[in-house]
RNA sequence: GGGCCGUUAGCUCAGCUGGUAGAGCAGUUGGCUUUUAACCAAUUGGUCGAUGGUUCGAAUCCAUCACGGCCCA
């Protein structure tokens, strides 16, 4: 393969920017790093907004910020700017009068787009704006770039993923959804830690992927000479440490999973999994309920938000439906005894349509009219319990029917959110479950797990009876951004190349 | 993988049953000392996603491909 040298876009609006930096060059340093501010925006505004025109001129604050330019306002000898620095927005007044005739000359060519550093005095406009009346202002970087349109933005979905930073600098709303993001999982750390979870790092690079039913990314380590899979899940190795002794500990990071892209699916997501020594899944509902509220609250300031349109409520305590209850609750058609034993619900579910195989279990069949029938239906948090034990190759078995497992997912919004179980601990149960998901890839399931022996030697040591969930931490954002598409919540998500 | 939609100036978009490309913003020039989508006047800017085809003539019709979006699997 050649790699050809990238050609730099040639156009009219670069080139007389790029005429305006040779100017800057020939007079000196034309990428100065010099410049330190003393002031940011959102404190300004907080700290200044609300002070009357009388009280700025009275006070004579002096300041200095720095910023891009996003609107530029020139009227003759006077000029107004909106700057935007990491933290909001703040308005500089610029005058002739201020800056002296040529250093205003110079100001005229600076571009929507350039990054300035400026320092004045605090004042407000006659329409009762906090501004900076700036005394000296300097061009920090030259953009050579025009910046997307000014009040329609940057709208192309294409354009927004794939240059994200046009996006970030444009469009306030997106810049929130990850500023937002950022203190989600910052409430989450902090909710783990008071409970005394460790926060821990387990590998990326797996040679033998498992904890989760999905297809990996392959790749190929040089020194080892050895394939190496993309981890789908940190399962085994969380359960590894508890086993070691670290009792409860999380890990908020990225699984990878080798699928097809959707607006609920990414092939890089990003994943809280937490393990809590002599716990079950009832306390892990619990557990759930109280980080989803305490989020929401520390987030928002409120326990419902609004999704799409529909308003979701967290101050309700979470439903807790097992699949076969839930199917009956949201489809009226279908009653607690066309559910009941195997050949009537596998009449119930080709009433519906449902392509289902005759040696199916009576769980696996519900699964699928779950599946079909109610999880789009599901608006209001629901944990939904006691999966197929098929589905459910690490959950320990229900002690009132061996079918099923001590599991749920939690739903809202359609979305499943969270996944979490009693782990199953039993190393003779374990390696029967892995033979049987290595019978099921040996007949074609390239998403079924391998056989893990150095998990089950694990298990043999002692795993103490444990509770392990995964919440999406991409789809949570989602919620509480009011975000249709989990690529709206990634910074840069993955696109096919241009 | 299937269906539908989109791709036109740096950005946001018009462009009718086919007649050879337009607006707003940005830019440039001039005016303007409290504007805020600043305003007023003038003006520059296009491989109409790509490739074929139909036609005297294609941004427009047809086919294929590329990229993207939404829905479905």
């Amino acid at each position: 393969m050649t790699s050809e040298d990238p050609v730099i876009e040639e156009f009219e609006l670069r080139k007389i920017r790029k005429a305006k930096l040779d100017v800057l060059r020939a007079q000196g340093q034309a990428f100065p790093n010099d410049f330190r501010r003393t002031d940011m925006a959102e404190a300004l505004q907080a700290d200044y907004g609300a002070s009357s025109k009388e009280a700025l001129l009275e006070q004579a604050v002096s300041v200095s910020v720095a910023g891009r330019v996003l609107l530029k306002r020139v009227m003759g000898k006077a000029s107004f700017l909106t700057l935007q620095d990491g933290s909001d927005r703040i308005q500089l007044y610029v005058t002739q009068q201020n800056l002296g005739d040529k250093a205003y000359e110079a100001f005229k060519g600076f571009d929507i787009g350039d990054i300035l550093g400026a320092s004045g005095v605090l004042m407000k406009t006659n329409k009762g704006e906090l501004s900076i009346a700036v005394q000296a202002l300097r061009l920090l970087t030259k953009s050579l770039r025009p910046l997307p349109e000014k009040h329609k933005g940057l709208t192309d979905t294409e354009t927004r993923y794939r240059q994200r930073y046009l996006d970030l600098m444009v469009n306030e709303e997106s810049r929130l959804v990850f500023v937002r993001r950022a203190k989600i999982v910052d409430q989450i750390r902090r909710f783990f830690s008071e409970r005394a979870f460790m926060e821990v790092e387990t590998p990326m690079m797996q040679t033998t992927p498992g904890g989760a039913t999905a297809q990996p990314f392959v790749t190929h380590y040089n020194a080892l000479d050895t394939d190496m899979y993309l981890r789908v899940a940190p399962e085994l190795n969380l359960k590894r440490l508890v086993v070691g002794g670290f009792e409860q500990v999380f890990e908020i990071n990225r699984n990878f999973r080798n699928e097809g892209v959707s607006t609920k699916h990414s092939p890089e997501f990003t994943m809280l999994e937490f393990y809590w020594a002599y716990a079950d899944y009832h306390d892990l509902m619990d557990l759930t309920e109280a980080l989803f509220r305490r989020v929401a609250k520390e987030v928002l300031g409120s326990l419902s938000f609004s999704y799409q349109g529909r308003v979701i409520d967290f101050a309700e305590p979470f439903a807790r439906l097992t699949m076969s209850e839930a199917i009956v609750s949201y489809v009226p058609e279908i009653s607690r005894e066309a559910l009941s034993t195997l050949q009537q619900a596998l009449h119930t579910a080709r009433q519906f349509g449902l392509d289902i195989p005759e040696d199916w279990p009576l769980g696996k069949i519900h699964l699928a009219l779950f599946e079909a029938l109610v999880e789009d239906q599901i608006e209001q948090p629901v944990f939904i319990t006691q999966h197929p034990i098929e589905v459910s190759p690490l959950a320990r078995r229900s002690e009132t029917n061996p079918a099923l497992t001590d599991r749920f997912e939690l739903f809202i919004m359609g979305k499943e959110i969270a996944n979490g179980f009693s782990e199953l601990n039993d190393p003779e149960d374990q390696a029967a479950r892995f033979h049987a998901q290595v019978a099921a890839r040996e007949s074609g399931d390239s998403e079924a797990m391998h056989f893990d022996e150095d998990y089950i030697t694990a298990l043999e040591y002692g795993l103490p009876p444990t509770a392990g969930e995964g919440i999406g931490i991409d789809r949570l954002v989602m919620l509480l951004t009011d975000s249709a598409s989990i690529r709206d919540v990634i910074l840069f998500p993955h696109m096919r190349p241009k």
